[in-house]
RNA sequence: GCGAAAGUGGUGGAACUGGUAGACGCGCUGGACUUAGAAUCCAGUGGGAGCAAUCCUGUAGGGGUUCAAAUCCCCUCUUUCGCACCA
């Protein structure tokens, strides 16, 4: 007979709505804990990633609340983005459609899987209550020169009209018309996160997080010290900037490297009217960023005619287009010293441009003709000057200072982290509060018309370019300073600002005056657990740093730091890899949860593997964990009035003697409180502490005639019983609900305190020693546990296979390791 | 190429600051119950030798430190993830 999981999970749903257990309150005399896990975007139905992600942090809030703190466990959607515009234009339906029935879906799901969601904080990122605050966020960064535009380059497509991303372009053609794609240079909005690029390094304000993330985000962020020199060009006054990291390598500087894209290439292009030159440009430019900065692409460059003079020795040095320097990184120009790096040296020797050694090895003497790649590493500096002979490290310093005093260069700090560029040339999402005019340029719209509302009245699929222009009635409006006829920006923004900031809406969702009241911020903020998957390592937890640093500033928070403690989630697999449509491997969890029930589902997930680890879906598996949740129904089935009669007492009244049995049992049921408590509080460590579980359930079993025993022990007998639906409750909450319930009680289990372990009850009269020799195992003894050192290597040497494995040989060493071992060494 | 993490039975995974490798689950094998199946229960289960006690071997591969290594160090291989012509 299986347990009526069905009946069950539906039942204490309901009354866990019907009381608000969840809903958390903005102000309580207990301590707060904020559980987040990362909000879906609305795809439609939940699957196995979500139903991971979510049963963990369900684990944790339940958890939390049992140890008496104030939780708050909020939902929402990040509704917002391509997928379900593109799904309407080739529907021919809009996005506010499916977005919404997806999101009707999502919500019931969530409530099947009996998750503790405080439904009343929920924000939708596509509804204009929310996205109005994301306006208002835009607008507070512009006026603090936080938020601007300039031009950068972009895959385009001439035919569609349109702006693609990466995963847009297939093989360097457009997804949707197939024609080729090419770069064009746009106006777009960016914030600028790199005036925070220091503060963003600095992780001491963050409690726990997964090494890999902060160094990830640390290597993303990519700070270098380093020298800018300037050097001039041979034939006018114009000056090119370098930067560098190795300004020790500066006399060996015999070329220069430009991307097509430098503003001095550009000027020269117009000014020459060389067709080989505007060719190699156009071409470098207009392949798509992957193929551009593969590995494979080989390094190619045209020579501009022109040279430039090196600052230190007045040398002439050829200027270079080449396809390997980068416009965006360090100054954009690069001086290059081909016999010290190695992209250098290709290059030069594939061009037949002169080399020149600088830096000699100490070990062995490079000689130019036999060099099969560049010297990077330290040496002694000759052809230099007044610096031959320095140690090439050393003298980077003094150097760059000479630089310096003779404007020459100066030293500087480079960043690899880029501004965020936030426009997007896209309907489904936030516009951007900005409306050009001709007479009165950029204008923000004022406060009071916020939010600017997506007009519903527009041909998606019809028209290829940004839908937005096909909203005349939208697009077209007065300028709120002058009155004259203007136009609205028409880029929304990327959907990593709506989740930039979503964590502090929870604290305070319905306010219409505000994003969210300081006094909601300051009591939830920073979030306590964020939990999310290893993904987004970089991008949207970094964009969210950089928000909550913005609001810290603004003196909407007083935190420096959003998120706590981070736990990245692995994916759930199958047949070893993840889980996708095109693969035809996935299971959908509506499907598990009608078979075998919420609980199960959570259950097996937490089970499978550690939280951070991938899950390997099981079909197997999961009916493991639906067995072991039957027997912890049959349990309590088949004994439940002894249990029942027994489990409100306390097991330590009567002195009746218990049998050794019986005190195995009890050992099991306070060490398992122990290990669970230990497992959950210290290192989340679910699938262990479901197996001590599990293991105690055995040992529950192994009691097979509860009705023999003695009155003493029949109450530690149901203690043993009544610990089971307390510390299963975090990861099946339903069952562990109804059994409570079924023993007696009128509680709800979140109100009950994790249970206390009895260390007297842990102690054990004899202990398990091992018996090494020469690091082998050759016995195993039982030894009283007040022994002291003299007697266990007494006792151990009495082992008849010690004995055995000692014959003949002489003891020279004798190791004992306090309620483990003894190490015998012997020759 | 750079950076990070990982590699343990047939399988998912355990193993505290070095101290009985393989907890718990799945699968498999044998048995009980059953007309039969499902479900359930009992026993066994890294490989090899042996009736057995026991012994040998074993945590990707190779070396090292140690009384003792899955764990620490060095080298190699593989996989995964992230980033990438970063000057």
């Amino acid at each position: 007979m299986e347990y009526p999981f069905e009946k069950i999970e539906k039942k204490w749903q309901k009354k866990w709505n019907k009381n608000k257990i969840f809903n958390a309150n903005n102000k309580s005399e207990k301590k707060k804990y904020y559980v987040l896990s990362m909000f879906p975007y609305p795809s439609g139905a939940l699957h196995m990633g979500h139903v991971s992600n979510y049963s963990i942090a369900d684990a944790i809030t339940r958890y939390k609340m049992m140890q008496g703190y104030n939780v708050m466990q909020p939902m929402g959607y990040d509704s917002f983005g391509m997928p379900a515009e593109n799904f309407a234009i080739k529907h021919n339906s809009h996005p506010r459609l499916t977005t919404d029935k997806n999101i009707d879906q999502m919500r019931k799901q969530f409530d099947m899987m009996g998750f503790g969601i405080d439904w009343e904080r929920e924000v939708s990122t596509c509804h204009p209550e929310y996205y109005k605050w994301g306006q208002w966020f835009f607008k507070r960064l512009y006026e603090k020169g936080l938020a601007y535009k300039k031009t950068s380059y972009q895959n385009w497509c001439e035919d569609c009209q349109t702006v693609l991303a990466n995963e847009q372009v297939e093989n360097g053609n457009c997804w949707r018309c197939g024609n080729p794609v090419k770069q064009k240079e746009l106006e777009q909005w960016f914030f600028k996160i790199t005036d925070y690029a220091d503060e963003l390094l600095d992780f001491s304000q963050v409690i726990e997080w997964p090494e890999r993330v902060k160094t990830m985000q640390t290597n993303w962020i990519g700070k270098s010290y380093g020298t800018e020199i300037w050097f001039k060009l041979e034939d006018s006054e114009e000056i090119i900037k370098v930067f560098t990291t190795r300004p020790d390598t500066i006399f060996g500087c015999t070329f220069m490297a430009l991307p097509p894209e430098h503003p001095l290439v550009q000027k020269w292009l117009k000014k020459d009217n060389n067709r080989e030159m505007s060719e190699f440009c156009d071409k470098v430019i207009n392949e798509d960023s992957i193929t551009r900065t593969a590995e494979e692409t080989k390094k190619e460059g045209i020579f501009s005619g022109r040279f430039a003079i090196n600052p230190v020795n007045n040398e002439k040095v050829q200027i270079w287009i080449t396809n390997y320097v980068l416009l965006d990184y360090g100054t954009g120009a690069v001086m290059a010293v081909p016999a010290h790096d190695q992209r250098d040296f290709e290059f030069a020797r594939k061009y037949d441009i002169p080399m020149k050694i600088v830096i000699q090895n100490p070990a062995k003497e490079l000689v130019l003709d036999q060099m099969k790649e560049a010297y990077i590493e330290p040496g002694i500096l000759v052809n230099s000057a007044q610096f031959d002979e320095l140690e090439s490290v050393r003298s980077q310093t003094e150097i760059s200072l000479w630089m310096e005093k003779n404007k020459m260069g100066k030293q500087t700090i480079t960043y690899r982290l880029r501004d965020w560029g936030i426009s997007r040339q896209r309907y489904w999402g936030n516009p951007i509060p900005v409306i050009h005019c001709k007479y009165c340029g950029t204008v923000l719209v004022p406060d009071e018309y916020l939010p600017v509302e997506l007009p519903e009245n527009v041909e998606l699929g019809k028209t290829r370019q940004n839908p937005l222009l096909s909203a005349e009635d939208w697009l077209n409006v007065k300028c709120p300073l002058c009155g004259k006829p203007a136009r609205r920006e028409t880029d929304t923004m990327d959907t990593f600002v709506d989740s930039s900031w979503y964590f502090a809406r929870y604290t305070d969702s319905k306010n219409d005056k505000l994003p969210f009241r300081k006094e909601n911020a300051d009591y939830w903020l920073p979030v306590d657990q964020y939990i999310g998957g290893i993904e987004h390592a970089v991008m949207h937890l970094m964009y969210a740093r950089f928000f909550h640093k913005f609001m810290r500033d603004l003196g909407m928070v007083n935190s420096d730091e959003p998120f706590a403690r981070l736990l990245t989630q692995g994916m759930v697999t199958k047949d070893g890899a993840k889980m996708s449509k095109s693969k035809g491997n996935v299971v959908d969890p509506q499907y598990i949860v009608d078979r075998y029930g919420a609980d199960t589902v959570r259950v097996f997930m937490l089970f499978a593997s550690p939280p951070e680890k991938d899950v390997e879906w099981s079909d197997e598996a999961v009916k493991g964990a639906f067995r072991f949740l039957n027997r912890v129904w049959r349990l309590f089935d088949e004994n439940l009035e002894i249990i029942q009669k027994n489990c409100h007492s306390d097991p330590n009244r009567n002195n009746y003697k218990i049998s050794s049995k019986l005190k195995k049992l009890r050992f099991s049921t306070h060490h398992t409180i122990k290990k669970v408590r230990e497992d959950i509080e210290e290192k989340m460590q679910f699938n262990t502490a479901i197996a001590a579980i599990m293991e105690h359930l055995n040992n529950v079993y192994s009691i097979v005639d509860p009705e023999n025993l003695n009155e003493t022990e029949k109450t530690f007998y149901a203690e043993s019983c009544k610990i089971i639906p307390i510390l299963l409750y975090p990861f099946a909450p339903h069952i562990s609900e109804e059994i409570w319930e079924k023993i007696g009680n009128d509680t709800f289990l979140h109100e009950e305190k994790p249970p206390e372990y009895n260390p007297e009850y842990l102690k054990k009269d004899e202990i398990t020693y091992v018996i090494q020799i020469m690091g082998k195992l050759r016995g195993k003894m039982e030894v009283p546990a007040d022994a002291d050192q003299e007697k266990i290597k007494k006792m151990a040497l009495e082992v008849e296979n010690v004995q055995k494995h000692l014959a003949g040989k002489t003891i020279k060493k004798i190791i004992v390791v306090p309620k483990k071992l003894v190490s015998i060494v012997a020759k």
